[in-house]
DNA sequence: TGACAAGATGAGTCCTGACTCATATTTTAG
DNA sequence: CTAAAATATGAGTCAGGACTCATCTTGTCA
């Protein structure tokens, strides 16, 4: 691959990742190309379908997201980490805004999908971790407490919560969870 | 008006809640006017815009959402009309659908948006009653209701729960807003 | 450095979906 | 029953957006 073209992917990639945050999965290719200084041509030779470029931020999303559980799990207490990390995925849906595009669309489609599918198993294994530590309570789901992320996700991506309200709201989701 | 207009504009308003609830708001007019058996020139005439059509949606919903909260405060345990409400307002998103666009569709424009206005005073009162009540913890907020109940529906909506999932989710999160 | 393959360009195609309007049809008042 | 007014019809216009391709440009390697 030349210099040139990698350094083109890379930049299309990361605007992309901008240009659906801010206008959702329905924004133009027309405007990546442009915000990234490219013809529009060049997205398309990079990533032949619009679903194609969707996919591949979902994918840098995913390891994102999977480094910082994985962070979380070395280093944190496995009591607070399931909290820490509910947190930090809703705090990202609320700046990146492409979480929900993944959690979403592919939710809808037929198949799992399999980035949900490597998220469901991080946050089940951090759930697991604080259920034993007994900072969750022990009847709670994986599949409730992924409902109630992806509830969250959406709802502060929709309706752009203030910081102090996201906040605010988290709490109580999270307090549902803890024991009594 | 024309008897035979009357009896279109109706019948338009009815097939277009169900096109919308079953492929959101990007449905095309042309599938609401095949299914309304129906010119597209007809839908035209009666709603000069999709936005027309979508707003006449969102009014006839939210008359049938507020008279649904006037007959729990009229007859209901004031300590359980809340938790009804809510839970009959994520049950409606769950087949209508089109209780998201509206919360949404308003939620991300500048203004509140009437409808949200008029959502955000009916389950003010009936929060206000349940706190009275002493069935949900006094320092519970509006809006952080109000953010629970959009996060909920969309979700409800984006994941299409299962039945049973939505139960747990929902009950899980009403607990939050329970004393103790 | 030269030449060629990889890559970039952007005007153009195709399609979808909102909206229009000249014409045909129906309702209804008188 | 009839004519004027109100409606309905649906082919057509227009705009936007995904995707293509003939042509030009540039990186790279001998």
């Amino acid at each position: 691959m030349r210099a040139d073209a990698r350094r083109n992917r890379a930049r299309i990639l990361a605007v992309a990742q901008e240009v659906f945050a801010e206008r959702g999965p329905s924004a133009s290719t027309e405007e990546v190309a442009a915000r990234a200084g490219v013809a529009i041509g060049t997205v398309f030779r990079h990533f032949p379908t619009k679903h194609d470029l969707l996919a591949a931020i979902m994918k840098e999303l995913r390891e994102r997201l999977i480094d910082k559980a994985e962070t979380l799990i070395a280093e944190g207490d496995p009591g607070t980490a399931f909290y820490d990390y509910f947190t930090f995925l809703v705090e990202s849906s609320a700046k990146i805004g492409t979480v929900v595009a993944l959690l979403a669309q592919e939710g809808t489609s037929i198949e799992p999908g399999e980035q949900v599918m490597a998220l469901n198993h991080t946050v089940g294994a951090l759930l697991d971790a604080a259920r034993e530590a007994g900072t969750v309570r022990p009847d709670v789901r994986l599949d409730e407490v992924m409902a109630l992320l992806i509830a969250t996700t959406h709802g502060a991506l929709a309706a752009a919560w203030s910081d102090d309200l996201r906040h605010r709201t988290v709490a109580l989701v999270l307090d549902a969870l803890r024991p009594h």
